[in-house]
DNA sequence: GCCCGTTCAGCAAGCGCTTTCTATTGGTGG
DNA sequence: CCACCAATAGAAAGCGCTTGCTGAACGGGC
């Protein structure tokens, strides 16, 4: 039905072999041989069998992008950016270039598990995991598995905005044991001996510098690009401290989450250091919002809004509530930042022209993305010890003020 | 290396057919067996081989979605939609599980190409093309030519949210005839006749009854959802003469887009119906923006007001540039709708919860998407002609008034 | 003039799964 | 009691591509 390999071969005058390997580019071929299956190839519109060249060798040109929300312009620029990585840094041949599909979650730590089946399944060339995790102990444990399983096969594992992956558990049940006892067969029957080529070539791939030591240090490969989301969340506050803010509300991001986690506690050390008598009542001034998004942002300012009302300043878990929260605040007869100061947090794109300009932490997302897909292409050498924590920077915009104290 | 269906076999003592059909559950297998096969399947954690699976049954369970902006929610909510069907409707077996992947093509047409490529390279079982296509004949010939092939190949093609194919033209042939009309066409310049084609195209999908002829009519088994762009923008536009508006302003969309043009039709449409004295400086009304973006919304606005003073509403391409509209208003002290209406469109869910709450259209994003799900998975039969127009709603908010009279 | 190193192309053996066709049952009706 | 059929399971032939190995042709050095 579609053109095959063999067809290109015969218009060509060659074999199936000289096809393969002009397309991939990987072998010598004479000049005229080339050019001539070339010409066969253009007129008869020859499309690569993927399901059967990745078969054959044994790999893919899938890399999988796991997001928490594809509607939310912190995983668009992050996705955008990996895909950017993709098509590059190769020659003509069609070879190199992979194909970035990304997955969307929707926040499920259940189908994130789908997803990862399925790329399993298709042996997908790497795994990008991005956005803040579930501190879930159970689905902590399993994602872990999976993912080092995942690792184990040949699949390149980045995490993008989350922080590493706990150590294996002593635990893991049944787990470890089949796991150790497949190890064993391979050892023994087909695994090493049957193409050490190939596992050696991933390893040297992997591990360019260090290398005789047959354990892998940090070892199962997964690469880590955390956010410095503790301390982006600490400056920030000092900031509104600094600024002579005593009352700061907080509406935090949805429960579990290592990012509303990190955030959190970054704002909490920073009333340690700089105003511990505001510590005592800091759950007081902590409303926990469901979502990441602006209506979490407008209920939680309202609550916020009751609970204190000569509250001078509230930070956001990130942009998007922010700009919930502003509305709330409008709405409310509240100026921004006469009034009440607001800060956010990620300094997506629509922070910067807001009106007013939000106060924000700026998290150079499309950076962070662009190095996860070249990690995960492996076209950059890992940090030591496989994580790396990109900086966060205060953006001081019009949004915060000194209190006027014209309230309270 | 990695768990092989012969090692299942092997553990559940059965050959490895039997433990194919297990998994696809397709084939009449002893309920004994099936029960030894899944615990082997268990302990050994295995995991089907997808490009095995795929060279071997000819299929992909692979289901492509393209869209323009990742991260506009206006994509996000179809892409999600679509995903949405993707795991339904099955029995326990894995099968029937399709992985949908977006693709970001960013608005280019060359991306949408490469990324075509991949999925047909994937063999993919379907690709759904959302969003509005680009006005550009040789692209527009390319990828007529390219979804075809992959029609031809088995690949289902749904595109949604943008207008039907345009029939294959008499030509076809090779790129150098291709190249030729292109050429000619340039010489003529790119007046109204510049696309007869498509003109036609859209007239007959249309009317499904007029066909008869032999030819594969709406054929190719190229289904569309197209939206209701005219037909709601023509409403809006009403809606705002029947609030008695005289001095209406237009942001559109980057320009050749479908959606951008047919957008700004119906509003001209409703011009010359309820209006007609306005079509003469239409053009002076109109602001071309670069973008479905905030900013573009913002310049536009400010373009406008310079243009004419006396502005007392303003329409955007869609939503998102309407809030830039907005925001570029109050920065100029306007207020809305008192001063100036606003109105958008997509009706994204952020417009219901602005401030003012925006009046927009109201296109069902969501429905739209999982149809275009269930279309590309064929679980669903392709609407008459091979095309659906979806129905669009004016959605009467805060955001529009009459005009006051205070200003000008 | 012979031998060997190069270069380039073909052969053929799989990769892991699906699926047709065939073999082995155990039951049934005549 | 035997031929026959339904129900299951297995054997084996690919699916289209990659790649190790073999082979042919050519050139240069001794």
């Amino acid at each position: 039905m579609a053109v095959t390999l063999a067809d290109v071969a015969t218009r060509a005058g060659v074999s199936a072999a000289t096809v393969s390997r002009v397309l991939s580019g990987n072998y010598p071929v004479a000049g005229a041989t080339r050019t001539r299956v070339m010409r066969a190839v253009e007129e008869l519109q020859y499309v690569v069998n993927g399901p059967a060249s990745a078969l054959a060798a044994a790999t893919s040109d899938l890399v999988g992008v796991l997001v928490n929300d594809i509607a939310d312009p912190f995983f668009g620029i992050i996705a955008s950016a990996v895909q950017g990585e993709m098509g590059t840094g190769v020659q003509g041949g069609s070879g190199g270039q992979k194909l970035a599909v990304v997955c969307n979650t929707g926040g499920s730590t259940e189908s994130e598990l789908t997803y990862l089946t399925h790329l399993q399944r298709q042996r997908a060339a790497a795994v990008v995991l991005t956005g803040s995790g579930v501190e879930d102990e159970k689905h902590g444990a399993a994602l872990a598995t999976r993912l080092r399983r995942l690792a184990a096969g040949g699949t390149r594992i980045v995490l993008c905005g989350r922080p590493p992956l706990a150590p294996p558990g002593q635990k893991e049940g049944q787990e470890s044991q089949e796991a150790r006892e497949r190890g064993q067969d391979h050892g023994q029957g087909q695994g090493q001996e049957q193409d050490p080529e190939r596992a050696h070539g991933r390893e040297a791939a992997r591990t360019p510098p260090d290398e005789g030591e047959p354990a892998p240090a940090p070892g199962d490969g997964i690469v880590t690009i955390a956010f410095d989301n503790r301390g982006g969340s600490r400056r920030l506050t000092e900031h509104l401290l600094s600024l002579g803010h005593r009352s700061i509300g907080y509406v935090t991001g949805p429960a579990d989450r290592t990012t509303t986690r990190d955030r959190l506690e970054g704002h909490r050390l920073a009333l340690r250091a700089g105003a511990p008598e505001l510590l005592a009542q800091a759950e007081q001034f902590t409303v926990h919002g469901g979502a990441y998004d602006r209506s979490s942002g407008y209920d939680g300012a309202l609550e916020l809004l009751r609970r204190v009302p000569d509250l001078t300043a509230v930070l956001a878990a990130n942009d998007t509530v922010a700009l919930g929260i502003c509305a709330a605040l409008r709405d409310q007869g509240l100026r921004i930042p006469e009034d009440v100061s607001v800060a956010g947090f990620d300094d997506l794109p629509f922070s910067a022209d807001a009106s007013p300009t939000l106060t924000t932490v700026r998290i150079p997302l499309h950076d962070a993305g662009a190095r996860a897909g070249r990690l995960a292409l492996g076209r950059e050498t890992p940090p030591p010890g496989g994580v790396a924590t990109v900086r966060t920077e205060l953006m001081a915009r019009g949004s915060t003020a000194p209190p006027s104290g014209r309230r309270a």
